[in-house]
DNA sequence: CAGGCATGCCTG
DNA sequence: CAGGCATGCCTG
């Protein structure tokens, strides 16, 4: 963790904010590392086979220090196990994912035999977080919607200027207009992804709710894509990592006399469906791609799908100017999204409402992206409820327990240190940091609330007698001189067969065949039905745990005849209750099967070892505190702090600027 | 139909209204015609060789003349095809469905040859709409609630006495408690059943919605079940006909110093879940049963699961005294719930409001259900929608289209009348009737209001010169008169074999098999699992198209090892891909493979002869008015009509009685 | 936990 | 289709 932390520092922040009045704050720095929590949370790796955690503080502040072990994958392609002459065929299904390339160089790390596993992580992360950053692209790119029809309350769909969103109705035809002012290369096709726009949501695939599915016409296809188009040439995407359905549409040149081209998208769950949408509101993604999947344009749009889009429109715009509740919140949307759309140099800014606004400038597209999404994820996740928070945190505690049940410590000097001293943390904070948490400003209209208790910060890190200096430059020194070392306890060397018919000879699982199945070609030709081998490969699926999830729709999507698509369907039944091929002995077997490494040492605690895989100790610096929501709002902010200057913690209120 | 109605007057109607004064008004009639439709859309029959069918009137009436006949089984226990050995449990599942012992001799008349197969499908009316009459019954079967904690907005749960209405909060425990003034047979239960109290979705079994279920642990037994109970000793149960969902816990006698014995429920969906109860209030009733599943007592309870059971308590309490539309609304719920509760000899009763009623006196209890039945849903009936009403008739103009495709007339006077001058009407309507929509008297608070058309009606009945008696005895008479011969086109001798097992020499349907496998005892041979034969036929499973619907959970409920089982599972599958179970064909092999009748000869349109089975010719007097809703209120009521004295009919709105 | 919003849907 | 109810849920 501190490594990716590093990592990151090194690349972005530390990079792109050399200019000494965009400091990051330790409150941001601090949010920073939450949010690299949620990377673990839809992660690649397979196993856990080490915990342990310290933990200081009381009730109200708590910080723990956690370290973890899990064997992740060198690349997120090798877990998917896709040989690189699917690449073509995945970069199209991955573009999602491809859109933060944080560390380019994590596919030739990957190869080598001491790789960066943490680099993956970020990658991870990345996946679960499509971009929603607009950028119309050296083709001008742009999408835009015509008059509707009627202003009525319950008018099919409107589209509101002012708030950059689209009100549509369940399942009515929305007319969406698309034009490039440049000629993109012919064979780019436009995608729709939607994305829940809330930061605690938003690594949640948008699906249909499970009414809406299960009511839905069996006959019919892509039941849980919320988005349609009636486009003839639709394809409908599910992306096998991420669960995040898509679709695409060609791009096409505006007709004679006309300077858009229209399709007529539908949304098929209201965004209050209950178990689906359930009030969260959602972003549609539009991507320009080429016919490679490369992304060349992006842009984004709010929609809002419900029953009377006039009058929520209405509602909408009315509230977003008086300065009442209501106001407050939904300016929180229309922030965010103006925010995303300021693309392109930014000017300096006032005040909106009673936020200060300060400006950061990045240099590179790539960081400002990064940086943008930190930015957004920050200011938002402090919206969070505080139930919410306490949820994640118990949620935390239940894992941090089981996972702590079977383990022993294993970093060595932790041991020794005791729970009061932990080294690793001495050694990265040199200097008592300031979570901005003991500063607290109070508010103009806020300042007759209760504070928060400040006790345990400061003497936290007066305890372990840090430091950190709030340079960014320094905090990579300083993370530079901790180097974590995956523990190694045990060395396997092996070799993994390059196909996965020969693979007999490895260690296997104990399942019911003498001759373990787990490549989908194998399993084809085990139920004669080779013939299918190409068509399960061109999608992708190459192993079986990777049908794991397959339900009878998805393989009705297979251009499979009835006979045979049953037979298939009842073979895949009787596999998945044969094998446990969520199990990770079977996973990492069938993986080992199909990664191209030849020999590798890696190192490994358990007898679970495999090619292509790599240990790697997770260590988590968590710092939990309770607050009141308002405060929560204040803290999250990207704020310049002036800690470093003073060199200690100011008392809580006691700067202010608004 | 009209020999249903027949029957049904003759042994109810006729026998219980022999008082002058409790005369059946004709709209009563009408809508008893009406409610009759539902048999077929639940019922046994199998096949439908024809249909036919006249229409009369314009747009706002509507009157048509159906006939279709339809392959029916002699008794609901052959349809099911369970051996007599199974009677015992087959009480206890099919309890629900005994309620309304019609025709308690149709279980001898299935043995003879020439059996009345119309007794069957109202006793298939029976299974849709379980009984919702209270009835203490001789042991003096109480159910009672407790003063609930708190009586905030969103306490838990809160009954109220005055609306005899149970408001609970999704998935809280709710006490509910028992008592018997006398000692019931030792091993009694207690079965808890929710149904829908509207007459338009009584029919419809009460399961949580899918996204409930959908969300709800997947370890978890019962998952759909809306009524969950903490008792220990609850018995979870799915009708295998209805699909009705119900537990069962034991009748406890109360310990000592308590008079009542308690268990907690909980109600595991809104009532306002979409995609499930989805608004429709509902009613659980409570039944107590003796070990061998007999009713022995009946009480029933209103319940809204909402979130705010304090709040919407209140709510339903003000609105139901105050004269605005909300209380309108919300005393049809009140007042069919006092209905329904008014059990014992009926005291003369005043005026409900602003609607007149009146006293009917009924000898002998099974008949006074079955009118309390038909009385309640007369009433509730009116309530429908006018878009629902719309809806239903569309679904038969669709049903009839469908139907009417493939079939000539085979009534033979019917094609020689032409649509005019319907023979069969004409013979049982021998008077011009009211059908009490000629006669809108304008309530109080309605009198202004637009009158309907009245055209249509009179004129109809003018010109078919027919003559009504409003004397049952004499309607009894007149529908004695036509005697409706099912049609013979073909006559086929067949021998049906004792054994499932022997059964190779019949004439296959033409599926994969040589031998076809229709039984489980079969099937679970060939899949040399023989030894699961008697638990599958213990819980009634005896043919294959039984498991048509059985999922993996239900086989999960099943004490099977998880190998066994999980084999069971993908034979099924299997055995589903491969066999149409659902086709009329394969069900009517299989049925016939185990009914005991040895050589019958039945009439037989198609091919699709069976043993046990009988064509039934069904003629459907379907009357179809559109009415403003207050008005459609007024006239479902059951009224004592004073038209047979005037000897015709009166002008709309000139009889009013408040 | 009371007040009140949010939002699908019903009514006229 | 506008007005307004119904009802889960959010806010203070
Ligand atoms: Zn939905
Ligand atoms: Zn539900």
């Amino acid at each position: 963790m501190i490594q990716i932390l590093h990592m990151f520092l090194q690349e972005h922040i530390y990079g792109t904010m050399a200019d000494p009045d965009s400091l990051i704050s330790q409150d941001t720095f601090s949010e920073l590392l939450a949010q690299l929590n949620d990377v673990t949370e839809n992660g690649n790796f397979t196993q856990v086979n080490d915990t342990t955690e310290f933990e200081f503080g009381g009730n109200e502040v708590k910080t723990t220090f956690q370290m973890e072990k899990y064997i992740i994958s060198g690349t997120g392609q090798e877990v998917l196990g896709i040989p690189t002459s699917q690449q073509q065929q995945l970069q199209q299904q991955q573009l999602l994912q491809q859109q933060i390339q944080v560390l380019p160089d994590s596919a030739t790390a990957a190869a080598s035999t001491s790789p960066s596993p943490y680099t993956q992580m970020i990658g991870t992360q990345a996946t679960s977080m499509p971009s929603n950053t607009e950028y119309p692209g050296q083709y001008g790119f742009e999408v835009c919607f015509g008059k509707q029809q009627k202003e009525t309350k319950s008018t099919t769909w409107t589209y509101s200027e002012s708030l950059k969103k689209l009100f549509a109705n369940l399942a009515s035809l929305c007319p969406i207009k698309f034009r490039c002012s440049k000629s993109p290369p012919p064979g780019s096709v436009i995608r729709a992804l939607p994305i829940y726009m809330q930061p605690e949501h938003i690594q949640e695939p948008v699906s249909r709710c499970p009414n809406h599915i299960t009511k839905e016409d069996p006959n019919r296809d892509h039941k849980s894509h919320l988005i349609r188009c009636e486009n003839p040439n639709t394809v409908y995407y599910t992306d096998q990592l991420t669960n995040r359905e898509s679709l695409t549409i060609p791009f096409e040149e505006p007709q004679a006399g006309s300077d858009t081209s229209v399709s007529l998208f539908q949304f098929m769950c209201y965004s209050s469906c209950v178990g689906g949408l359930n009030r969260r509101p959602i972003q549609i993604i539009f991507t320009l791609e080429t016919p490679m999947g490369h992304v060349i344009a992006r842009r984004v749009c709010e929609v809002r799908i419900c029953a009377c889009p006039g009058r929520d429109r209405k509602a909408e715009e009315d509230g977003a100017t008086p300065g009442n509740k209501k106001s407050n919140k939904k300016s929180k949307n229309v922030r965010v999204n103006q925010v995303v759309t300021t693309v392109g140099p930014p000017a300096k800014k006032r005040k909106l409402e009673d936020e200060e606004v300060f400006t950061l400038h990045v240099r590179g597209r790539e960081n400002y992206e990064v940086l943008l999404k930190l930015r957004d994820s920050l200011e938002l996740a402090s919206k969070v409820p505080q139930p919410e928070v306490e949820k994640h945190n118990r949620d935390y505690d239940e894992i941090n327990r089981r996972m702590t049940m079977n383990s022993q410590l294993s970093i060595p000097s932790s041991s020794q240190q005791g729970l009061s001293t932990p080294t690793p943390i001495n050694q990265v904070l040199d200097r008592p940091p300031s979570l901005g948490l003991d500063k607290l400003p109070s508010l103009p209209g806020l300042s007759n609330l209760p504070s928060i208790p400040s006790f345990g910060m400061s003497q936290f890190f007066d305890q372990i007698d840090g430091k950190l200096d709030a340079q960014p430059a320094k905090i990579t020194e300083d993370v530079h001189r901790i180097k974590i070392e995956p523990e190694v306890t045990e060395t396997n060397e092996v070799s993994s067969s390059q196909s996965p018919s020969t693979s007999t000879n490895q260690q296997s699982p104990p399942i019911t065949s003498t001759q373990p199945i787990d490549t989908v070609e194998m399993w084809l030709k085990n139920i004669e039905l080779p013939a299918y081998i190409d068509m399960f490969k061109t999608r992708g699926y190459n192993f079986m745990y990777q049908l794991e999830d397959m339900q009878q729709q998805d393989l009705d999507k297979l251009k499979i005849g009835e006979g045979h698509r049953s037979k298939i369907w009842r073979a895949l039944v009787e596999y998945k209750n044969t094998h446990d091929i969520k199990g990770s002995q079977t996973q990492a077997q069938g993986l080992s099967n199909s990664s191209n490494a030849s020999t590798v040492t890696i190192p490994s605690q358990s007898s679970g070892y495999c090619p292509g895989f790599y240990e790697v100790t997770r260590y988590t610096f968590k710092h939990t505190i309770s607050l009141r929501k308002d405060e929560h709002n204040y803290c999250a902010r990207m704020e310049v702090t002036e800690e470093d200057e003073q060199g200690n913690v100011k008392p809580k209120g006691a700067k202010m600027d608004t």
